[in-house]
DNA sequence: TAATAATAGTTAGTGTGACAAATATCGGAA
DNA sequence: TTCCGATATTTGTCACACTAACTATTATTA
């Protein structure tokens, strides 16, 4: 394969995501939600599955620990969720989505998919399903080689 | 379109975004090449074309002016570049690569388009060309949109 | 059981991104 | 010439990513 045609798509993809969350993040100001994208991604994935602990949610939303415990904080302080002891490990905390919280994912649930559709104007079902794979196997290359060739370091 | 089909591309998006970034990184620290991801990006388009000030820069590189501001002045400390004061208007710098800019944009250059090509094992051409049509596709829908529904704030 | 390793989470440092506001300068109009 | 609206860059603040180091707790095992 050309080297040369796929040297940008690092910054093509960096773009877009910066676009995508910036679009989404000015939706949300509009909306008057007091709330980040990433901290919606946090409630999103508890209100499928509440009270797990934070590195089964670092796990799941594909954040580091260090991140997720900032994210945790901002929630925690807003009401929107809490730390609740784990019964038998005193590591660990489970995060609960206060009612509160619920409430407000399903408020603002149906215009938060409304944002998020904007972005496949002029493009199909097919093209989503090419973008999942595509991005998945781009994931999957460069996933688990931590290791690799950072004997110097 | 189904709502639920597209919901998370931001998620794929923005976590596929951060696996390359995170890769080149680790791949430029094992080389022991004392640079980031991003400043890597200014330089790669200073060699193609110096001398710019910092808005062109920015235009083209699609940072936003204080975000390049930081990474020029990193970039000055470590003799990369450096600010040229621009001739007929007081205002603005020329960012200048230096020699010694120069000389590492050439020793690194062959590497990073390796380092690079690792994520497109087991994609094709057309993949490619797909998920740029994608990508491009979805920042023109968000592009340009920067007031709508900001009426409350 | 005491020493050690592993795990859960936090904190600190650096780099980056978005946004707002401040500073300096430029260019044109009154 | 002076005033005023644009332009170029910087600074401050908050949020997030990654690394490394740290505390507290649990599990292992000698």
């Amino acid at each position: 394969m050309s080297t040369d045609l796929f040297s940008t798509y690092g910054d093509l993809l960096d773009r877009t995501a910066r676009k995508v969350k910036q679009y989404a993040q000015r939706r949300f100001n509009a909306e008057n939600y007091d709330i980040t994208v990433d901290q919606w991604l946090i409630l999103r994935n508890l209100n499928q599955n509440n009270d797990l602990n934070q590195s089964q949610l670092a796990e799941i939303t594909d954040k580091d620990h260090p991140t997720l415990t900032r994210i945790i904080d901002l929630l925690c302080k807003k009401g929107l969720t809490e730390r609740r002891i784990h019964p038998a490990d005193r590591r660990s905390f489970n995060v609960h989505l206060t009612e509160l919280g619920k409430h407000h994912v399903a408020e603002w649930s149906p215009k938060m998919a409304e944002i998020r559709m904007k972005a496949w104007e002029n493009l199909t079902e097919a093209d989503y399903k090419n973008l999942k794979r595509i991005l998945d196997t781009i994931y999957k290359n460069l996933d688990g080689v931590k290791s690799e060739g950072t004997d110097k370091v």
